[in-house]
DNA sequence: ACATTTGTTGAGTGATTAGTCAATTTAAAA
DNA sequence: TTTTAAATTGACTAATCACTCAACAAATGT
């Protein structure tokens, strides 16, 4: 019984039922089965708990979509995993990919760039364009927004699909929209 | 000097520049300058500031995008111009924008189904849509997955055009972001 | 001119919240 | 076993917040 981590998951839940806004210490604890007073044993403040929540919901998910990249060889392949890794990844979790997706649309003083694992995931992803790039497999591109483009599309898609799940033929739509995504990138 | 208007204002600023959670009715009553009493006079309570705050940009923005649209007569044309409207707001209406971004991506209780402008103007998105499908100009496909797959794309964009304004040759990005939505759509 | 409504103020209130802490339990080390 | 350290509790506090209200001002109608 890891309380920290009951802490995480009950403050994930709550977070995205009823927001940031609305939901006290005293509910999370609550939720988590714990003491009041144990929350900030783990975290020092309320935002602490939130910054700590959101590096690490951020380290699963970049970890995820770079999983297997090695096994692959072909270059376009390895854009192509990622894509799908990112959208089994928001299927498979919903709340916590509605967790990110919530505080990254918030003003909320989480700076990314101070966690090294972070730094090094987001310029091995970076550096694997501009190879790309350079090798004229992918059209020159600003790559951040490219990069933006890419998160936008399968957000909302999965957001959607989460919704709905009657649509869900995953496998489908990860395929087609991957095909959108290619024509555009395509020199 | 309509202080609703100035509060409605503070307010947008404010909850885009700190989140919701961390932006009290007294700080949006002193950013609008006047007092923290006549809040309450316009607004029954904090959350219906909120909502009614959100409802009326996203009346703002449905009317917008919806803007000459009877002056085209192809109707792919129609479409096309629902993307640039959509964009180019966007891009002209960033702290309004990225409000509704925040809100949409928080659980906060508001019903915009109980809005009949909204309801009107959504209904003939949907009919518009549904008439391109039937006389195959574009593929068959869920309208409401087609629908938050096409806003979530120009969101993306629209974020990171207002936060790298230096890229901005925006209607370039426009062309070229509708040609891969197009390719996407064509049957 | 007066009366009536509407807009505006800001000090005040009760409720809620983040965060503390002394006391107690549990676990680990010696 | 004894000692020491770490985890856990929940009542408590100080601060903050949403919201009220009595008093006043401005506008509007008669």
């Amino acid at each position: 019984m890891d309380k920290r981590k009951l802490l995480l998951e009950a403050a994930t839940k709550l977070f995205v039922e009823r927001g940031l806004h609305a939901t006290p210490t005293s509910a999370i604890s609550k939720e988590a089965g714990v003491s009041a007073g144990i929350l900030f044993h783990y975290f020092k403040t309320k935002d602490d708990l939130i910054n700590e929540l959101y590096v690490s919901l951020k380290k699963d998910f970049t970890a995820n979509i770079l999983a297997d990249l090695d096994k692959i060889n072909s270059k376009l392949g390895k854009i192509r995993l990622i894509w799908s890794n990112s959208w089994n990844w928001g299927l498979n979790n919903p709340l916590k990919f509605k967790f990110l997706l919530q505080i990254d649309h918030t003003s909320c003083s989480v700076n990314l760039k101070e966690h090294p694992e972070l730094v090094e995931n987001f310029n091995l992803f970076i550096n694997m364009i501009q190879d790309q790039i350079d090798t004229k497999i992918i059209k020159e591109i600003d790559i951040q927004f490219l990069m933006n483009s890419m998160f936008g599309l399968i957000t909302s898609m999965v957001k959607h699909l989460t919704e709905f799940p009657e649509l869900r033929q995953d496998q489908v739509f990860i395929e087609q929209a991957w095909e959108m995504f290619y024509n555009y990138l395509k020199p």
